[in-house]
DNA sequence: GTCTATAACGAGATAGAC
DNA sequence: GTCTATCTCGTTATAGAC
């Protein structure tokens, strides 16, 4: 069994500690915020071996943090989405979810893709692409829900960009209003829009 | 004639000068990514200066340049929906207004309350209720707007949460994408739903 | 691969003359 | 109110032993 498929945090190995480390805390503080040496040491790992990973420095790693961000909510999308039948449900259902975790963490952990890039642009397109494509392939798995509930393809292309980029925008405000009812009342929405094309 | 009302670039006050430019940069860099040194080059106005005025240093500063692009914003959003009689045609043209400003500034250029207060939840209170209000404030003139046009109150309150964050996220995915598109769906879904209201 | 030490620089903030 | 000088601390990044 090779190491990077090992279960269990404390199996996990130094590169993948450091990443799960960067994209924690630059979920919670942005890029400028987060210090590779808070890094090295949230992963238990020493400055040295951070260098030694990710030989670009601040911008690849954060490159590679939003990419884990990416893959955990994709994971988390695909496991709601499938979880309801009716696509309006489903994705009223995922408004619930990001409003639980978000609650959860006292209201402290936004999107980390979001997090980590922004004030980034113009100067770190590494970072820039990473967001650009994490939100092109959530899009990418509420399409295929819509397509598969009889949406037609087009309707569905549009509204998995509306339906991803909402929860994106309720959740920032939901941040800093310290309440879910942003992104309840999103999910309401967003359920009837979908319905509204059925 | 009191300075403070006073028009034209040059006629701006020392403090008027500093809180633009720290609102203009923290709107580029976010709030950790700038620095006083860099708003107080950019103000043309002495580090000195900038303490004197913000002795609460760079918190202080930070959520005067968020209100500031509040009122900014909002002067905007009154104008853009007064030039629309129908509620959903203005919403779609606040939509092309905010990707036209994003697209003059080669996709730079985000909303200045977001990208000021993401990174800040848990250690910068103020700043994040700077952005609270600022949201607020928004979201009240666009269901002032819905509500003039007989929009019942409690569907409008809803609708304007709504309308601004799903503007709000939608700016955040065509400012890392490089394309007005998420804009401009935005505003056709945002329309679309307005219209399922009335 | 891991570790320590340190270089080189910029940050936020302050003091005090003018 | 404005300006300069400076203090202190933290930052990214590198060097080189082990």
């Amino acid at each position: 069994m090779k190491t990077t498929t090992q279960a269990g945090a404390d199996a996990l190995g130094t590169r993948e500690r450091i990443v799960r480390a960067a994209s924690r805390l630059m979920q919670r503080q942005g890029y400028e915020g987060t210090g590779i040496k808070q890094i090295s040491r949230e992963a238990e790992a020493t400055l040295g071996s951070v260098y030694h990973f990710f030989p670009g420095g601040k911008q690849e790693l954060a490159a590679e943090a939003i990419r884990h961000g990416d893959r955990e909510f994709a994971d988390i999308l695909r496991s709601v989405l499938a979880g309801e039948e009716d696509p309006a449900e489903a994705v009223a259902a995922v408004a619930r979810a990001v409003a639980g975790e978000l609650r959860a963490s006292d209201w402290i952990d936004g999107c980390p893709v979001t997090a980590t890039s922004v004030g980034t642009a113009g100067h770190a397109p590494d970072i820039q692409q990473a967001a650009a494509e994490a939100f092109e392939r959530w899009r990418g798995l509420v399409s295929d829900k819509l397509r598969a509930c009889g949406i037609a393809e087009e309707d569905a292309y549009e509204l998995a960009h509306t339906v991803i980029h909402t929860l994106e925008g309720a959740e920032l405000a939901a941040q800093v209003a310290r309440s879910d009812e942003p992104l309840v009342i999103a999910g309401r929405h967003l359920a009837r829009l979908i319905t509204s094309y059925r």
